[in-house]
DNA sequence: ATGAAAGCGCTAACAA
DNA sequence: TTGTTAGCGCTTTCAT
């Protein structure tokens, strides 16, 4: 078994307080005294018994990570830099995953009244009643991961995806391409939506023409946008560029093109959204946006841990991540 | 603040045992005081304080997973099985990253001795002294994830890269192939030794054709892929098949071969190891080796919970997740 | 600067 | 079946 601090007063012939209060690095005790514990607790590889303290304490400095139930190279990256983020601050990322054995409602419910995590960090599409519900008793602080900015009344870290598909499209009108197509995504995924939005504003705005048809929805998967760039390619009247809602739907358009016998850019050009891995392997290499997912995870992890240990309550707090045009050869 | 037993044993006229008793499902409480009980808790929206209990019984439910100071899919597959098989039987999952901030040792350290996990699953490249040093104490049970099942006393779960590697050779050899490259990983990965043990071994049985100049050693990165392939594909004679050690190696091969003018497979085939997400979408689709991900987190969380909640000591035991021969075109 | 003691929420041993 | 009580390891308040 671990040594306790119980242990240590016995050796040190002090008090458990004196040995509590000089392992926690306070400054009302004797520097020698001090010094004596200290040595004696590094003999018996002594370690904080942290749910004790925890307890004790009445929270917790586990940062719970609620993940939606779907898995790519995104979550291992914010993964990765939140718990970079978290670490240095003493804290310990929990993550628990959301999908057919347990709701994100669960999840959120478990982080929430447990005890068990002192905040976290809540990663949705989407927002709903139920969750809204979830959230409200704000026992525990959290920040939200987003595509939507308007979620409501929470502190959120999101990325700027209106701007980021405005600006692509016009990066696109400033190349000369006047027909361009959209592949989105899911209706209820925020993200998707708010691209959706920036690209028909981009194309009014900038005098673009597209249609109904050439505006397919998809559902984020390689799959879904080979079906999608078929519906397009496949009309009498062709786009010169397919915008796509992210990197796999526009790599789904490649493999699309590639059975029509078109070339990429010339016949057909893309541009993706998410600079994924593998974007930059493809042939010829993507034209797509990243997105900072290590800015992303820090930040949320700096901002939660700011609301964790400050006691006056601010105002909930919306920061965009800027996304970064990755110019390659598909456009 | 969440309510708690006592406010629930004030309210249904109980003792806090009795309420402990029946949140517990214990059988010895009269089953209409239990409902009573559990209707009152309910009202209340009541959830255990996680960390009393765990506190209180000595023990945690929460699972620790230390990774390595690298960021792929293969981490974000793992996390989610491990966390979706964990949840099943009541566990939680906290993530521990090791890096420039943090060593493995420390990691190790915090999970063995902070009382915070409850058991600890290590997923590591590599052993040395101070790893099993600091593996010694055994005071919270774990089990490793690992390429090599020759680390020592420990609970493996390990691949058969060995065997993996040897039948990817026959496989070739069955093909017609006679003269054969490999693009070793780095020397201190277990995965990597094994597989070109597995390789080096088969080419003697089967009367392969290799040579030193064929095996050159990369760092299981792209980049590396390719200065190797160039290394390998600019020599006087060349090879008919290069086995790389795993897939993005392999890919930093399609990259040289296409510098060099040489197509895939009729000047050079290519097979990989591992089986991520690009290789079915490279040009041509690449032959690899797929690693089940998803069975690894699974067995190594089961394996893990077995040995948190069974008293006696078992042997230590090393499991080898079978691989499987993913057939495409790239020889 | 130090010690004594209460108490965090819960479980479990013992008593009734 | 139910209640009483000790105690898990630690922090913190109140004395000294």
């Amino acid at each position: 078994m671990n040594a306790n601090i119980k242990e240590i007063a016995k050796r040190a012939n002090v008090s458990i307080a004196t040995v509590s209060r000089a392992l926690s690095g306070q400054n009302n005790v004797r520097e020698e005294t001090k010094k004596h514990i200290l040595k004696i607790a590094r003999q018996l590889n002594y370690n904080p018994n942290l749910l004790a303290r925890n307890f004790v304490k009445g929270k917790s400095n586990i940062i719970g990570l609620i993940l939606p139930d779907i898995s790519d190279e995104f979550f291992s990256e914010i993964i990765k830099s939140i718990d970079d983020t978290s670490f240095i601050s003493g804290y310990f990322t929990m993550v628990i995953s959301s999908h057919k054995n347990r709701s994100l409602v669960e999840s959120i419910n478990t982080m929430m009244n447990s005890g068990i995590a002192g905040g976290f960090i809540l990663l949705v599409p989407f927002m709903n009643s139920e969750i809204e519900k979830a959230l409200k008793s704000e026992r525990v602080p959290f920040v939200i991961i987003s595509g939507d900015s308007e979620l409501g009344d929470y502190d959120i870290i999101t990325i700027d995806n209106y701007n980021a598909a405005y600006n692509a499209v016009k990066f696109l009108a400033d190349n000369g391409y006047k027909k361009i197509a959209h592949i989105a995504g899911p209706d209820e995924n925020n993200d998707a939506a708010l691209r959706r939005e920036g690209f028909l504003n981009a194309c009014t705005k900038l005098k673009l023409e597209t249609k109904k048809s050439w505006i397919v929805k998809a559902d984020f998967t390689l799959e879904s946008g080979e079906r999608a760039a078929n519906l397009i390619l496949k009309q009498k009247e062709r786009p010169e560029v397919i915008f796509a809602a992210n990197d796999m739907t526009a790599i789904g358009c490649y493999n699309a093109a590639s059975k029509l016998g078109l070339k990429i850019p010339d016949d057909i050009a893309i541009i993706g959204f998410d600079d994924v891995l593998i974007s930059q392997y493809v042939s010829p290499p993507l034209t797509t946006i990243k997105v900072d997912t290590e800015t992303i995870g820090k930040t949320a992890a700096e901002k939660l841990i700011q609301k964790m240990t400050q006691t006056e309550k601010l105002k909930p707090q919306t920061i965009k991540i800027s996304t970064e045009l990755v110019i390659r050869n598909s456009c």
